[in-house]
DNA sequence: AGGGTTAGCTATTGCGATTAGCATAAAAGC
DNA sequence: GCTTTTATGCTAATCGCAATAGCTAACCCT
């Protein structure tokens, strides 16, 4: 009996694939290890139960999208990197809708997730950086920055959205509604 | 052996609390039955099955606001109006947080949550109504007040926000940011 | 070649959803 | 009031998925 030769990261390539195709609640252990060619207890080998790989998949987003957003930061700034930064966000999300839903909401409070969590906020702060904004001021930006992001994907992603009619235009909009709130450069 | 006198209602009633207590993960049949005083497959006299059960709780929620939000907007128009019903969308996600993850994200495209969806539209609508908006304006103003009412009260219900220090600041700022973008009255 | 480690397997348990079929309480008809 | 009907709740059983235990064989290293 010859060997599937896994790895935790051909498991999670497997349940992402499998998030994908089917939406984040078909991710069960026994059809990544279906896809995988294996039995369903082989995979406790390489990962430690159904959350964990639950886990290990946010992670992995969680990282992939920080990746995608520091590429539409790198050479540009100001309001420029700024709408690069929301743009790059919306993106990611329209072209992996389900993947997204794997994402936590609030990775800094998770030790799994804390260290890509603080990269995609230094990625964020670093768009904002050149408005010089102080300690509370900042704050307030970042979390109106996460608010309309957020929003506008999670809605996107989960079709809430009704007839997608005109959403570029709305997402423009809301970005120019998030910069005109930003002190003048 | 006396009747348990359950209903459709009650059912929900019980379902609620205990989405409530334990969150959205928790809502099983199994519990729900346990708390009804009532075996598990008794259930299915009053529900047709789990999916069943999780829209019924959606539509109680979907419409259990729109009365908080229809109440919020009443006596009131203009800026005021709509301050009121943002601020009524997100003191019922504080309040109640763990209900707002049962809120179907596009009730319109679903049959059971289509008309207490279009009432809660109608109400965000009254209250936009001051501006004369055209349709195009229209339509991207109710959805800017969605993603930033959504996003705000999915980030805080899910914990998102870290800290919650100055959040009802960041409240009122991101109010202002959106009512800055309609055209002034 | 031999010994340890590791990846995979089968067997099994437990839990939740669901279906089938039974029994009786409650309501409706006379 | 008594019968008939309907509806509500029950037990028993199945299915799918998660998880654990314990076995075996493949791989790695010397």
């Amino acid at each position: 009996m010859p060997r599937a030769g896994l790895t935790q990261a051909r498991v999670v390539d497997v349940a992402i694939a499998l998030v994908d195709e089917r939406g984040l609640a078909a991710l069960t252990l026994a059809a990544v290890a279906q896809r995988c060619g294996v039995a369903a207890p082989s995979l406790y080998k390489h990962v430690s139960n159904i959350a964990d790989l639950r886990t290990l998949v946010g992670v992995r987003v969680l990282q992939e999208m920080t990746g995608e957003l520091a590429t539409a930061i790198s050479g540009r700034s100001g309001a420029d990197a700024v709408a690069s930064l929301m743009w790059a966000y919306r993106d990611y999300v329209t072209e992996h809708p389900a993947r997204y839903a794997a994402m936590p909401v609030d990775p800094l409070h998770q030790p799994q997730f804390a260290k890509a969590g603080w990269r995609m906020l230094e990625v964020i702060q670093a768009a904002l950086r050149p408005w010089g904004l102080d300690e509370p001021n900042l704050i307030h930006a970042i979390r109106a920055a996460r608010v309309i992001v957020h929003g506008f994907a999670s809605l996107e992603a989960a079709g809430g959205f009704g007839l997608p009619h005109g959403l570029d235009e709305t997402f423009e909009r809301v970005i120019r509604m998030f910069l005109a709130t930003l002190p003048e450069l």
